[in-house]
DNA sequence: ATTTTTGCACTGACCAGTCAGTTCAAAAAC
DNA sequence: GTTTTTGAACTGACTGGTCAGTGCAAAAAT
């Protein structure tokens, strides 16, 4: 359609600025919350005038939900992404399981803003963007409820399991695991962090290694 | 301390304003956060005069801020008292951790609200209460490290495990699994979400049950 | 008699959203 | 190839409303 360089007609400066306009509002609302951050913060933040965010966004709710749609949109793509990585290089489910959870600690390692402002958001209720995070949401989940559905038909996880409330919980298991880690030991790696939960999922807490 | 019926000199009735102002509050955080709820929303719930407000708290904030220091407060008291109910019992570690997986659910499922509003706050940066969440958070995380670190210890569980990141994780485990179950299937029972954390804790999902 | 609560008017700061006007690069006209 | 026009993008002062917090006299509870 047409690229960033030499445009003409397009519309190539409005996505830079709606760019910037997503970064400046990523941070300040996860610092702040939604409510406590004002529009002309958002607006000093990414360098650009109040009415600009209005000329981009039809209000200040909007610009927010629009913000959640592609954050939770990448994530989902990423997880998506590293279950099939795995199952074309013959890994098992528990190794796609892995994967999901180191795909999930470098987005959040990658944005750990963002994170924090949908761990914030996600469990409100009566919130005019509700209905839009419920159904993004969802699809991420979605993710890893079917490789849990399928690591069971296929024998590889008990068939007892409770595929919903399973994949809940290893989702926070790598939600709270990574905030805290960004919080309160930002010093340590990547890898550090990945192999101690990988422990964990692997049930080689209780019993000595 | 004082019993609510007859009592003398003390401020059993101021206490029990203090009360409805705690329950009123929590529950209009929870769904509005912060910013977003009105000191005049939280006295009409309340069922008392906005004056009355400012006469038993400074501030907004420092209603939310004692508000925060009390409920967590109380989920310190339950982890701690699981923990050591198990010990007494001649219970293992890990049984000691289900207890408290247990108490965990109880709690959250006697106040969602407040468990709502507390996630929502806890990895929020520059805000008035940060510093005090910070402390009655590491009270709370604290019991499940010290049950860890007996573990190991005691040879029940791997001395590889990182005790700091396993405890936030189990954490985080249980507070999505109960939040996601409170939210999306609220009519399941407490024994049910018991039955399937306990699996996953104890390995059982990888390895057909 | 003292503590606590009420009711309500008031203030001053703050903020979402608006709008009349500006900028400027590409297209059209010449 | 120079001038004129066009319109999307942007600007920032301004408006109308909201809300935390105050002040205080009267009432209720203990």
């Amino acid at each position: 359609m047409e690229s960033s360089s030499a445009r003409s007609g397009g519309s190539t400066r409005r996505e830079a600025t709606r760019q910037k306009l997503y970064e400046a509002a990523v941070t300040l609302i996860a610092e702040q919350g939604f409510s406590a951050t004002t529009v002309d913060e958002i607006a000093e933040r990414a360098g650009v005038a109040k009415g600009t965010v209005y000329y981009n966004f039809a209000s200040k709710s909007v610009l927010f939900e629009e913000l959640l749609r592609h954050g939770v949109g990448l994530l989902t793509a990423s997880l998506q992404e590293a279950a099939e990585r795995t199952a074309r290089a013959g890994g098992s489910r528990v190794d796609a399981l892995d994967a999901m959870v180191r795909a999930g600690l470098v987005f959040i390692d990658r944005y750990p803003a963002f994170t924090q402002l949908y761990v914030a958001e996600l469990w409100r209720t009566n919130r005019a963007w509700q209905s839009t995070l419920m159904v993004v949401r969802q699809e991420a989940v979605a993710v890893v409820e079917q490789v849990l559905r399928e690591g069971v038909a296929a024998g590889e996880f008990s068939d007892e399991i409770d595929v919903q409330l399973t994949a809940a919980a290893l989702v926070g298991m790598v939600l709270v695991a990574a905030l805290d880690w960004k919080s309160f030991q930002p010093e340590r790696s990547l890898d550090d962090v990945h192999a101690a939960l990988s422990r964990l999922l692997q049930g080689r807490v209780s019993g000595k290694g």
